[in-house]
DNA sequence: CTCCTCTATTGACATCCATCGATATTGGGT
DNA sequence: ACCCAATATCGATGGATGTCAATAGAGGAG
């Protein structure tokens, strides 16, 4: 919650995104393939960060104080912070500072990405 | 590999899979609902699950004797019995008995309700 | 009935991970 | 300069997880 200032909704600045590996389904997965959308799958992994994620993406204006993702989820704001972070390293989110906030987005692209890992084509 | 008989390649039959959550990307994800979905993904989160998940999904036949699928990967037999069960406990992966072995075969409709939790519409 | 093969399970171990409270850091306001 | 609010980081802790060797169980072959 927080008395924050919903100033300027602007969309952080949006990542580029590579796909890193083919479909699943399509050709047999190399080890190293394996090893990167392993990570990223894995940070799906967690309800707390699927939640904060949730939140994120459906969003209206497209990015949300990480004061205001501390109560949704009701986690502690260490542990919230220490989610946003993996998810971040995880490229599936995008922050930025505006003064003392950080506001998070989602990466479209980035879900993207897996939704093509998982296609039955391609 | 083993000297195992490629009888019948027939296709395990395809349990019923339920969506179990909207989008990530429409509506926010109620708390059990991502405690679902995250235990799906979960499983896709190691790298060993993704190649022989890979395997199983473009095999020809649709479905390879477990004898087969140790090698490939290279971990212990028991590790590989491990993550199957995993996998077939997130229901992304199906088995059935013939004879002395299992055949494993991916659950393609599984990996289609992954896809639309991370899909921007509906 | 007795081997032998294939698969699952068990037990042990090391590592990773989610979580929290406490603390550091950053930036704004007065 | 000082204080306060917002985030991140640190340290600790309990629990989950990946891995293996060893063992158990299930089925065919003889």
């Amino acid at each position: 919650m927080s008395t924050r200032i919903r100033s300027l909704p602007v969309i952080p600045t949006q990542p580029n995104v590579e796909r890193c590996c083919a479909s699943l389904q399509v050709s047999t997965l190399a080890a190293d393939e394996a090893e990167v959308l392993a990570r990223r799958f894995a940070a799906l992994g967690d309800p707390v960060r699927l939640r904060l994620l949730s939140i994120l993406a459906t969003s209206g204006d497209g990015a949300v104080c990480a004061c205001d993702l501390v109560e949704p989820v009701g986690k502690s704001q260490s542990t919230v912070s220490h989610h946003l972070k993996i998810l971040r390293e995880a490229g599936l989110v995008t922050s930025e500072r505006r003064g003392t906030n950080i506001w998070y987005a989602a990466v479209p692209a980035a879900l993207e990405v897996l939704r093509g890992a998982l296609s039955p084509v391609e």
